[in-house]
DNA sequence: ATATAAAAGGATATTTTTGTCTTTTATTAT
DNA sequence: ATAATAAAAGACAAAAATATCCTTTTATAT
């Protein structure tokens, strides 16, 4: 469904918007840990979200990550689109080019469907949704 | 969402559900030609096929490819299954080792209806309502 | 100023997926 | 029997995704 990459995206995200007011900043050693990444890979999955403005960096002693004002109101879908780009939201199920009504594959009706059930609930679910979820214990990032 | 390997084993079966009684025998070539995938890597897949008695093939001259009894009325949950694993039908969307109520992800819930939702179509869905549609022209194999 | 800490950037390595090529085996037709 | 055909099997190759390592840059604290 999203890559490994994508998946880290979004479990760093949602540790970010977990942490409290005024203890925003953490390293990336701490967020692997937290959600359990190979920490160089998730460095450069960092540096993509950073370039999307989604998080801020600081460097030296101090330094880390957080999250940002953007990041703070984004969706699951923002997260999926800046690392996977969108063609889960519109690409064809089985491959077509591309997926028009004009020229369906097989599948295309009773996948849209699905794929059109999936966009929604990631344009609609926020970090914000995730992020109270894991404060409230009743999900984790980690097993 | 499915791999490319996937994908060239959904096609290739609903191109041979289309096929009319009688003729339903076919070469590798023109299973390729029809599905627009890559000759050698689609004889790997349809081994796969074969193996798991979707597909029958016969060696030799007029040999070829042809749809099963079983994979006649088999679904695409099952070639997914066959070619993909059910990863995608029962694995965490964030990455997490196993999708429990116990140790939910912060998406399982949201996340698990939408997987519900594609698992409920693809077992419900056989490659004679996909093959239905490409014989009445209204859906495609490739662009 | 200097030493230290931490992210950025770039090169390299490994693994997985996708794809090709060659040889072998089975079947058919002559 | 022999030649031709087509899939099976296995080795190999290329590309993409994942992961690591090393150097550089930037900021902080002493
Ligand atoms: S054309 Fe295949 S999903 Fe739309
Ligand atoms: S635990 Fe992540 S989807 Fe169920």
């Amino acid at each position: 469904m999203f890559s490994k990459a994508c998946k880290y995206a979004i479990n760093s995200m949602i540790f970010l918007a977990t942490l409290p007011e005024g203890e925003e900043r953490i390293g990336l050693k701490d967020i692997a840990t937290a959600i359990n990444s190979p920490e160089a890979f998730t460095a450069k999955i960092l540096q993509a979200l950073v370039r999307e403005n989604l998080l801020e960096s600081i460097k030296g002693p101090n330094g880390g990550f957080q999250i940002s004002e953007v990041g703070k109101k984004v969706t699951l879908h923002r997260v999926v689109q800046v690392i996977d780009g969108d063609s889960v939201f519109t690409g064809c199920a089985l491959g077509l080019q591309e997926c028009t009504e004009k020229r369906p594959c097989a599948a295309h009706h009773k996948f849209k469907a699905i794929r059109d059930h999936l966009t929604g609930m990631m344009m609609t679910t926020t970090l914000e949704d995730m992020a109270n979820g894991i404060r409230q214990g009743v999900s984790y990032l980690k097993y």
